[in-house]
DNA sequence: TTCGAAATATAGCCAAAGCTACATTTTCGT
DNA sequence: ACGAAAATGTAGCTTTGGCTATATTTCGAA
């Protein structure tokens, strides 16, 4: 289940690397055939969140960069929590990809709490290999 | 967005609690209108997982008390494990209602080592209040 | 330059989770 | 016992995220 906001996560990824964003490569990297790519591209051009041109590649708007933005940081949070608190990095970053949909202002900012402190004295909890 | 397992999870609580489980509460319970629960519970029949006949209430079969089993579970040990990382009670059982359908075995094996970690030795990390 | 392959578009289908509107059946109070 | 209120059922619509099949356009290699 990929929803909007990973694509305009994905696509704002692209643009950084390569420049473009093409439905091909996008549909291609989350696992979906490319008129489930395309159907959502057009979704995010109806929000105002991107612009394309037909068998031209997908740019996002300001608000799309925006959201790609938190979207991004929100991710990152969250698989470093679960990696912080002892989930194996595979499944981390796996149930991450539907955790992250669901994680509230207020809880992503007790995370970075969280993240921040264990980072400086919380040596005997988390990923840390067996007692 | 309530899905069939929160359906089957209520379900048992209502049983369990009142002896019978109607349409109406479970409906008014979940914050949907009751044809979207009617819904929902002839999909829960087709799939095995309930029985009713009309007019009477909703009814699990054994796979369903299974799966209601495993979902309560899961769902409290999100919620503990949110709340252990210094998530606000409130954001901590808002939060856990979705976050739960996206917590893999491997994750929530490694949720139940952290909080039997932290409920030993972990006094210095979680939800103890600001530092 | 041209033709085949790759990319893109479009049409039409599905399931899950939701809704409103309306019909029917139970239940309950008088 | 009866009628109104409550509960339940049913029809039909929506959105999101999927799919397959088919048409069209663009691109690249010979
Ligand atoms: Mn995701
Ligand atoms: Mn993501
Ligand atoms: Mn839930
Ligand atoms: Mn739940």
């Amino acid at each position: 289940m990929t929803l909007l906001e990973d694509y305009v996560e994905l696509i704002a990824d692209l643009l950084k690397e390569h420049g473009e964003a093409r439905t091909t490569d996008i549909a291609r990297i989350l696992g979906v055939t490319h008129p489930t790519a395309t159907k959502t591209i057009a979704r995010l051009r109806r929000e105002g969140l991107a612009v394309s041109r037909p068998y031209r590649g997908v740019f996002l708007t300001e608000a799309g960069i925006a959201l790609a933005d938190r979207v991004r940081r929100r991710h990152r949070l969250v698989v470093e929590l679960l990696i912080a608190v002892g989930v194996p990095q595979e499944s981390a970053e796996a149930d991450a990809e539907g955790i992250e949909h669901h994680v509230s202002d207020v809880t992503l900012s007790a995370f970075e709490r969280y993240l921040k402190k264990s980072a400086a004295g919380g040596r005997s909890l988390g990923a840390t290999g067996k007692p």
